[in-house]
DNA sequence: TATGAATGAGGTTTCATTCAT
DNA sequence: CATGAATGAAACCTCATTCAT
């Protein structure tokens, strides 16, 4: 596939992408996306044999894309605790800065036109994250909780303040940022 | 409106909730909700002006059942941090029970079929939530944060809490249950 | 029938009426002609058997209310031309006066809605006129042209006249109505 | 647009006129005119927007073509009477050799399906037509009446003229073309 | 490879009419 | 007589997908 191609191929994903964060699942027609991406509706299904197909594909990419942005600068031979806010502003901060990937994510996630196939491999990404969640429990660093639900615990946090931007109810600055990053540790460090 | 009337306006919405929890918001025809309810696709619209109108009514409908369901069994002469176990309680026990609404409103708080009137609406229910927040901030009992961002913490750690369960990846026991709200609160509690 | 059921029944048909001259003969429920007449669907279908029964009957009120409006007035010793002055006047008043039944008429005289039956028995009533034109032919008084013909060309320049004013193009004004009669007579009396 | 789509969207509007025509302006479906035209209907909504749309666009044409047919053979130079005679007579062939476009003129130049906007693109059609007329009340060989007024005198005898044929009454041979020119001559030239 | 006109199944909604009350 | 909730056929229109060019 050369240049040209990738190209085009993402431009599909990124025109989906906007058109579903502006316009919600529903109401985004494929010639729509044809329209956004300049690619002709044929050539999109040259691409991705389906409509289906090319979110499947978006969710994916967002999913390892998220997985990656935590580790941003990870270095394995920081305090715990540091790599712990490491990775809780990371994530926050992906999310703030990709709305629409946040509102993507948020209304397939659910949906069934995820394959179970591609919620699947998107778990699999998790794996390093569950993996350094695993760690501080076993280190002593977090509580003995079932690191499943600490993990969700943790995601709910940055989920839901990020959600509070996006909504309009509440600008986050840093200050914000600092504090609710420290309330989600302070609730799973062991004491 | 008589029994028979109200009868049908429930089956309705009903059916509607269930088939937007099973299938999705798009994957909905009214032609399913027809069915389900046992309604005639006419009758549907003698009751509700259009579809988007059922999803709205059910929206804030569930609202107002959420926040309803957190002030259960709420004492106000209980002490704080009792108040603030038994709706954290309340809350996640709604959710899990309830799973077709968690995925309803899930993928429809984003939607812009949502209208802006019904969100706005459906905030209004958050107040005495909200309220109760800012009681344990100036009560010095939860920390100096903006309310509103605790209250999203609060939320976001229910919400992952429930959702794990809801994907299969975890069956939330009592311990978990109690783990996580104690989580919640020590993050967010006073020092 | 009480004077209660005429009353209704008129009603209906005076919502109707209303109705098509405003919207048109699409977009006029019968849901429409329930709630501006007050009387409830069912009931409608009481009084006639169809909305195509309502329609067919308003069209031959109509058509006798204009056959008897041309000859209020009417004096059969008056000479010929006063009469064909009278008789035209009284035409475009008539017009004039009832837009909504000019508008009613026009959409319904070619559509397929109205009857056979109703289109002939419509005509019946224009008995009277043609025979004051057959008259007129006879006696010298017009020129010697096929009656239906010269009825028609009456009928064109009313219609065209009081359509002048319906299109808010031009205001009628009495010279204008004299003119035009004047200009009718001069093109068919006998030289 | 290449010949292939010209094509199809010409048998769009030659269907939906004659449709129309037959049936009536209700009772003729976009299923119909795609059956009639032998376009299927999502091939329809490709070249209209809406079915509002098809019918505003053939009024449009047909205001076009009848003021066009009008002219047919003008010669600027003949004597005004000549030059009279001959629109008159060539309208009234036109409308008698098309009666599916009268009778969709009359049903739609009421209706409110057509848009002010059409209407108004419709009349600037009638210009050369008023510009006639106002040339011969100014030269004098018309009465000295409001040009609107005349203009309308003489479509309603053309319309009158024509209907008469329509509607099956009378058969309109040449002889009556002649003496119905006449009559509308007469009636509206200088004495 | 790329296009976009074409398709027809299926979406939402309307409507004339009926019937239990 | 009167009502209006209920119906389901059919209206208008959209959309994922295909295919001739």
């Amino acid at each position: 596939m050369d240049v040209q191609s990738t190209d085009k191929k993402q431009r599909i994903l990124d025109a989906t992408l906007e058109l579903i964060a502006e316009n919600g699942l529903h109401a985004t027609p494929v010639s729509q996306i044809s329209k956004r991406s300049r690619v002709s509706a044929g050539t999109i299904y040259h691409y991705f044999p389906s409509k289906e197909a090319i979110i499947n594909h978006l969710y994916l990419d967002l999913k390892k894309e998220m997985a990656d942005a935590a580790f941003q600068g990870y270095d394995i031979k920081a305090p715990y605790q540091e790599r712990f806010f490491l990775m809780w502003q990371n994530s926050l901060n992906y999310q703030l800065s990709k709305p629409t990937k946040l509102s993507f994510i948020e209304q397939c996630s659910i949906s069934p036109l995820i394959s179970e196939e591609a919620k699947e491999a998107g778990k699999r990404y998790h794996a390093p994250l569950a993996g350094f969640i695993t760690e501080g429990c076993e280190s002593g660093h977090l509580k003995k909780m079932d690191p499943r639900l600490i993990l969700s615990l943790i995601h709910g946090t940055i989920i839901g303040t990020a959600k509070l931007q996006l909504s309009g109810l509440l600008d986050i600055t840093d200050e914000h940022r600092v504090g609710a990053a420290q309330a989600c540790w302070d609730g799973l460090k062991a004491e």
